[in-house]
DNA sequence: CCAACAATCTCGCTGAGCGAGAGAATAGTC
DNA sequence: GACTATTCTCTCGCTCAGCGAGATTGTTGG
């Protein structure tokens, strides 16, 4: 589904080419990355992870607040981290009654338990129980080990460049948002 | 799902890493980009373009899926397409009477205009008004500047890279939702 | 001890989206 | 031609995620 972003005549993004050699698809034959289709390409990708993650959520009963938020809580697990309430609102944009039933909504699941902060009681803290990591095993490791498997065709210096490429565009996404 | 860019949403359930090394300007050279990197950093970035997205809608007094109905209506307009609910609800994943209400939304906000299709009048065409243009010009005009822009700091050779990567990322996805 | 502040939760409400089904137009069959 | 099946959209009633306002409980600094 979808593929162009911009609502204009033709892809034409609202700046001057600044980009020079990438620009004439006749020369260097198979090396012609027009910017636009790179755009086009990422917006796409999105697209289809964000159908991926709306279609597993819907297949286990999970709203797709709760998979972000499931999400939110492994990272935070494995970084050892600890999240709470208030943070993981945070993280989703949801004030906090929202999250408040959020959590209801994991904790009636099984996906966490809730537990008072000894240090500071009015802090509750958000402990993700083994049947949440089995989840994200499940929504993440098949399409994960597809992903790595998919790597492998290319080599360890394409790797680098696509690396640099989604730091440089994941850069600009960020910077973009604090305006 | 790292909200702040910051947090670095950090690894999957049970797939080792090591990072360090991955720190490599020049390609070439053994050290690889590691695959479970490449995997953060694409999650990375779609959760930063998601989270553009809801600010920007949020921002126009849109929902989530308007502004994904919209960007389809954009995309279909480019494309020539006609557009009617019930392709535009499979699109999103509603049924019926919630497209129903998505389109009644975005008519009310004179973002688009129905109208009888002659030839089989069952069907509705939904016209994309001028505003709707506009507004998409607003959403990825500046966005995807700055993303052109970025792209200008890389060769041609690496853009065709990037490409290529990314189209076999896609397929992936695209691949593991079929089942 | 008493404000001021912080973290979470409760209450009432709005509205997006669902299931079921009602019309209305078309296509196919006898 | 009527008769049934199918397709497309819309209506009705409902559920529940998330919001705003504010209550509750805990902490901290004067």
């Amino acid at each position: 589904m979808g593929a162009q972003v911009d609502g204009r005549p033709d892809g034409e993004p609202g700046v001057p080419r600044a980009d020079s050699a990438a620009e004439r698809p006749e020369e260097r034959v198979g090396a012609a990355a027009e910017p636009m289709q790179l755009v086009h390409l990422l917006r796409g990708l999105t697209v289809e992870l964000d159908l991926f993650g709306a279609e597993f959520a819907g297949r286990h009963g999970l709203h797709p607040t709760d998979l972000r938020a499931l999400i939110h809580l492994l990272d935070a697990a494995r970084a050892g981290t600890v999240v709470t309430p208030g943070r993981l609102g945070a993280a989703l944009r949801l004030n906090s009654a929202g999250t408040t039933g959020l959590v209801d909504r994991l904790e009636r699941l099984g996906l966490i338990r809730r537990e008072r902060d000894p240090g500071d009681r009015r802090k509750v803290r958000l402990l993700v129980e083994d049947r949440a990591m089995e989840l994200g095993q499940d929504f993440f490791g098949g399409l994960i080990g597809d992903l790595v498997a998919a790597m492998g065709r290319f080599d360890a210096g394409e790797l680098a460049t696509a690396q640099r490429f989604l730091q440089s565009m994941t850069a600009v996404v960020a910077a973009a948002r604090e305006e």
